[in-house]
Parts: structure tokens; sequence; C-alpha cells
DNA sequence: TACTATATATAGAGACGCGATATATTGAAA
DNA sequence: TTTCAATATATCGCGTCTCTATATATAGTA
């Protein structure tokens, strides 16, 4: 008989912190689009200021997640206003959300069952 | 009337797969000494493998735990036997366990809260 | 006029996990 | 007897990522 297969690990440890990052902000935008600014206001609000991005965090993770073809962005023309970039999600970043979502609940599970030793 | 006060992140994003690591292995030494490879094994096993320790990172991490106080190493002289280091939790390790299992806990919640829209 | 909030962008610094590599012993298989 | 795998610890360098700081620009308010 052999063993069962090693499970991979549903959140590569590796990249948790990228990984949080990126599902907090395509959950925010499934709600509708947002833009960069007002991604991190939201984020913040909703968290009651537990999860509070940094500008030199929030733009290069937008820029890539745009550059996956996770997010799209649009910029808004409105006179009397700075511009601003208007994301939302394409159905790529739909699906990864999904599997984002699913693989932390997934590591929540096992992370709490070693560390409350409910698997000895 | 003032706003109520932001509250701090319970984990700090920047450093979750410091933490992550840090607590995977202190809670299992909450259950006893181990020597670092055992503790892998240990980790790896009660996961079903979902959570694995290269040695490139599970040394350095042991060496820094324990130049912070958390754990303490002893090394094991036994004859015909690879010498191995016996590491086990300090009273502040202990304490820093329940902080940041408490940590994690808090992190979890807020972080549902806002990725499934609790907090809308 | 000056400051704050809005709004986006990037360069540089520091931290950290991982793969590769090194060293050493023991026991089992060929 | 030789070779291989498992046990056991250690470190260097690479790539990646977040944060701080800085730059730029506009609108509204004190």
């Amino acid at each position: 008989m052999n063993p069962p297969p090693a499970q991979p690990p549903s959140i590569d440890i590796q990249s948790l912190s990228r990984s949080c990052n990126q599902t907090l902000i395509l959950s925010t935008l499934a709600s509708g689009p947002h833009h960069g600014y007002q991604l991190a206001l939201e984020i913040e609000g909703r968290s009651s200021g537990a999860f509070r991005f940094q500008h030199g965090t929030l733009y290069p993770i937008l820029h890539k997640l745009e550059s996956q073809g996770l997010i799209r962005g649009d910029w808004l023309e409105e006179r009397s206003r700075r511009r601003r970039k208007s994301y939302r999600l394409t159905a790529a970043g739909r699906q990864y959300l999904k599997e984002q979502t699913a693989g932390w609940r997934d590591f929540f599970d096992r992370f709490f069952d070693v560390v409350e030793g409910r698997s000895r």
C-alpha cells in the first residue's frame, strides 16, 4: 500500500503577504470598480484599521495584478479632478479570487490544526 | 465625539510568513522538546504535508528564536549518533506563542470579514 | 498663502524564504 | 564492500516583496 500523497500547501508560505494583499484587493473589487486610493481607504475602513496599504505597497501590486490580467484599469477623464484610474475585476481575476479565498480557508484550517494540536 | 481609535493589525502583513513559521515551530515545541530535523518532520506530519520546512528556512529561524530568548537549545551528547541540538520553549517563548496565536485568530476573523464582505 | 486631502508613481533599503551546497554519521541494500 | 538513503546541522546567494521616502499634481479650506 502506498502512503497517501502529501498535500501541497494551499497557500505558499513564502508568498503569504503577497497573497494576502492580493486577496484583500481583489475581494474589494468584487463589489464594484474602485480606484487605487479608494481601495486603500475602503479596506482600512472595512477592517477597522487593521489592514492599511502604504502607497509604495498598493500601486506596485495594482500594476502587477493588471499585468497579469486579473484586473483592468481605465483612466477616468474628468475636468476639475485629478486623473484617476478605475480598476475592476476581469473574469480571470474573479476566478483567481475564488481559488485564493478557498486556499486561505484551507490554510487557516490546517494552520490551527497544527497550532492548537488538533492533529495530535 | 472622537472616532474610535484605529486598531493596529494583530499580525503585521509584512511579516506574515515569518510569524507563520515561528508560530508553527513554537506551538510544536509547546508539546515538548524537539531538535530541528524532528520539528520539520513533526510539522509536516501534523499538517499532512501542507507545511514543509526547507533546511535553509528552518535553521536560521531556530537560531533567531534562540537569540531572542524565545527558545533554548542544548546540544545532546550521545555516542554513536550525530550530534543533535534539543530545543525547548522558554517562559518568554510560551508567552509569545500565546500572543501570536491570539493574533492569528484575530487576523483570520478580520481577513474574512473583509474578503467575504461581512463588514459591508 | 499654506496646509491638508486626494491621487498616482517609483527608487532604494531591508527582510526573508528557498535552493544549492557542504559536512558528517548510521544503517540497509546491492 | 561499496553505495545509497536517511538523519542532522549549517550557511551563502538569489530573487521577491513590503515599506519608507520622495516626486508630482490638483482641489478645497483655514
